[in-house]
DNA sequence: GATGAATGAGACTTCATTCAT
DNA sequence: GATGAATGAAGTCTCATTCAT
């Protein structure tokens, strides 16, 4: 009842298909049901209720979070550095163009988000596993003197994704096109993350050396 | 129905508040008037219907999105650019821990999303003129040459909200600390913006000149 | 909501009427709002659930445990005993028909059963307080010196509420005339109890005088 | 599917241990072939329906209702009339307990009423027959003269068992002790039926003398 | 005989919306 | 404008029963 049946499964996919398509608040038993292909009861065999078949779906991509950047991770030497966290980028904004959607709708139902938020304790997951992997690849290349010595890679890692997100985020609420980032955006935030804002003249260098 | 009675404001105001406290799922009409204190029926004698009650909740927050950076903005040339833009990333937070449950949870909804859209085009506002403002300050600066000429200053907007939308989005989902900013988060995403991620010498920098 | 609006009434009164032509068990929502003449939704405006609807149908009859001998405690010494207490059984055998359906479904449903022993306890009310004015009558009675002095007056009454409630569950169970109680029931157990088992001779007598 | 097959015999126990433990409305197919250590689909094997199967649980208690005097029959003319009697109403009591929660469920189900009914028809069974070994047990004594040559002894049996059964049920819907019968129950109503209710003096026998 | 996944009717309940007062 | 009882469609979930293995 648990484990991978061929039912259970079909009911997971088709319950993902359905938040994609109607939202979490038109997705209902009736409905996933039909598209699996099965009888409204039968989603009781396999779930304990509706809210543990949507904790299944989301479970179904907890690995995501932590595979983003899995294939740029090794490429730390390889190429050039702008070119792996392009590449990382892309994979971003795609990773977050499929899970926005079904992970901002958990804010909707607080029973649902706290059901999720024990699910990721106990898995240690969670978005914020997402910037491990670019940490390690920043590291990677800052051994190799590719990345300055001194970044604070943790704070670059977070400015980079949370990027990438913001871009789906006006992306899906106001329409592609939004942003003024025409071009390629993984690209462009990439350029702007890698060149920084300080001016090359030390007398401008100065004015940032002050305390918050 | 359309103009500013005392009633509305208390209907809008309830509905908010029930909207933070419950979230969208749980926050029936019922709730909503007896937060208000009035009847249920009330509600339809200054709404169509719930969407627009709640369509109304969200047009409250519309220009906030443009006001975050509105004293920051004048600020241009006074005290240190890495002041100002912590402040402005200070600000950003704020709001976004403010906004987040209600905006997120429109994704749940995707009739209310639609509305939303038709709202936010109509009005020319949206999430995305939230860089505006941060634009203009770095332009400002730009002039003074407290940043660099050749800067991609809406790149570098969406890489500082971004990231701070990014860290109130984890607090939410897994809880506060989750990401490793410990300190004034603010401050450090800033100051990695401010350095960029490209290496002092000049052989590490060709790196970077590689296909855009 | 919880006073005797004319809907509320009107439900209470048809979930009666449903719960005696079908039983609990088959005693929907939506037969009784048919029955009521109202809407299902209607139901739960006036009571938190079923079972708050079925506890009311209960406390309707709570009163008549108390009232089966209301006339008859004034009669003592008017008339004969046996007279007052056949026309006590026979009441009771009315109560008992129009109580014990309803009653014994209770059975059925542990959950209900343990909401209307709170409430028993609450009013301090009960099937136990029929006996209480059948005592007092007897009381009386003795105190007119037209029942023994030493009687066992909670006994007695005991035998005789009992008997008549077991007339009622077997007639009910199996059908009329099940039991030998030709004639008029109600006076063969009244002039069995007045009668009683013991012999008039004395050297019978002694047999019963054996351990307490 | 009606030989005493092994497993038969287990549906039949762990249905009435699911009964007396959640009620008949909680009794659900599932959790009884549970407590019986079989597939749900075996019970049908076994038995046409559910109502099928709760029959036989209702079966297998028929014999207790005639059973209940079978020790105490025997005993005419040995011990006293009193120590027998209070014995047998002892008896009767334990045996109320027992099937109460059984019986009065039956009350909730209009069709499992009627297919009882006519089981019991069927075997001419039923609770009606219980005050059959109890009469034939006076009977004797009444042969012995131990008991009035004009005693009406149907009704003393009924008198006798029907406040038993009136003692079982209020204690399993109000609680023990609900009932003044402090002491020992059985002996008290035993006591009260053999001393009856009429005073010895010839006067107020006279009472007792009018229309019936 | 035994299994247990699948079924689907139907139970209880919620809630946005209406309307007579 | 305000009320709040009434509505009824629609939602989630249960459970007796069937059937292919």
């Amino acid at each position: 009842m648990r484990s991978g049946s061929e039912t259970r499964r079909r009911l997971v996919d088709a319950a993902e298909r359905v938040i994609r398509d109607k939202g979490l608040a038109r997705a209902t038993t009736k409905e996933i049901a039909r598209e699996a292909g099965c009888a409204e009861g039968t989603l009781y065999l396999h779930f304990a209720d509706k809210l543990d078949l949507v904790r299944a779906v989301h479970e179904k991509f907890l690995p995501s979070f932590v595979e983003v950047a899995a294939g740029t991770a090794g490429r730390a030497g390889s190429r050039t550095v702008r070119a792996n966290l392009v590449e990382l980028a892309e994979g971003a904004l795609a990773l977050y163009r499929d899970l926005l959607p079904l992970g901002s709708s958990m804010f909707a139902a607080p029973d649902l988000l706290e059901r999720y938020r024990t699910l990721l304790r106990a898995r240690g997951a969670g978005p914020h596993r997402a910037i491990e992997p670019v940490v390690a690849y920043l590291e990677a290349e800052q051994a190799l003197g590719r990345v300055p010595a001194g970044a604070d890679l943790a704070a670059a890692a977070v400015l980079l994704l949370g990027a990438c997100h913001q871009v789906v985020f006006v992306e899906q609420m106001v329409g592609q096109g939004a942003l003024p980032l025409g071009g390629s955006p993984a690209a462009r935030l990439v350029d702007a993350l890698l060149a920084g804002l300080t001016p090359a003249r030390p007398t401008d260098r100065a004015d940032t050396e002050d305390e918050a």
